[in-house]
DNA sequence: TAATATTGTTATGCATAATAACATAAATCA
DNA sequence: TGATTTATGTTATTATGCATAACAATATTA
């Protein structure tokens, strides 16, 4: 069982960044089962708890996806009573998101349980290096346009 | 139009890690494009090129994917005639995963591309600060097994 | 030898993500 | 004002990434 040269790959950053996540990922899918989440819907969640009365087109451009792969995730929360649907007066083309109670409740049920899971999976790295990642993370998330 | 606010998610590592994993994804789709490569395509072909003689068990390891969803990735390799399928005499179940001389050749085409854009792309970061930043990935790749 | 494990494969399903086309409504502009 | 353009949400479609079950051929083990 000879070890497996990946050498050439780990001079990409994208290739570490990728690696990495995985494990995150797969932390939070399994952190979301119990909730009958998935990162979509949970992400989306927050944001309209945070942002309550936001239109599908900002969810969209804030969560970086395309608004027609939006209208899925939004039917389920609106089905399962986790948030409404509401006209806008001002501008009848588009709704008003925003948290029933329900909604709320889980929000705070699931964010204990990110948060502890996250914390658990990297309680073995300084708090000072993640902060210190992150701070690069977003570095790069702004290097698109940032750049010349 | 008021900022969302996205306060909540940014408490999250995973957070950051996914939005800019897809700054350089983006990118790294694009430079891959004129090639006619996908990331897990070329991934392979990278693999395979640096380690001559793999099997496809070995390979969707350290690919961390599951055996069949590799088997259509090596099935456009070989039909580009990028790499070969060998029977091994020793262990007629697998296949020995070999270059070809376009395989090779891609290779480095590709290689000095993907590793130009990624230069350009981070070119507002500091190396150390990368390198710093690569090791905490390192940390956090190997979270899963490493902790209690 | 019989039972078990491994390799590669097919089939299948779910999640993520992108595009085209459309109806409705709003904004622009000429 | 009326005509054109733009924005919002939607449907349909497609590609990609990733996981599981089941299987034939082969190898290993008990």
């Amino acid at each position: 069982m000879t070890k497996i040269n990946d050498d050439t790959l780990r001079t990409f950053v994208g290739y570490h960044l990728k690696r990495s996540f995985n494990v995150i990922q797969s932390d939070l899918i399994e952190t979301l089962r119990p909730f009958d989440l998935r990162m979509l819907t949970y992400s989306a969640l927050v944001l309209i708890v945070d942002n309550p009365g936001l239109n599908q087109s900002r969810l969209s451009q804030i969560m970086d996806i395309e608004r027609p792969n939006l209208v899925v995730i939004i039917d389920e929360l609106e089905e399962r009573e986790l948030i409404t649907r509401e006209r806008v007066p001002t501008d009848r083309r588009s709704y008003a998101l925003h948290p029933t109670e329900a909604g709320r409740a889980l929000y705070r049920e699931t964010l204990d349980a990110v948060t502890q899971h996250e914390a658990q999976l990297l309680s073995g790295i300084a708090p000072e290096q993640l902060e210190q990642m992150i701070a690069t993370l977003k570095l790069i998330e702004t290097a698109k346009k940032g750049q010349a």
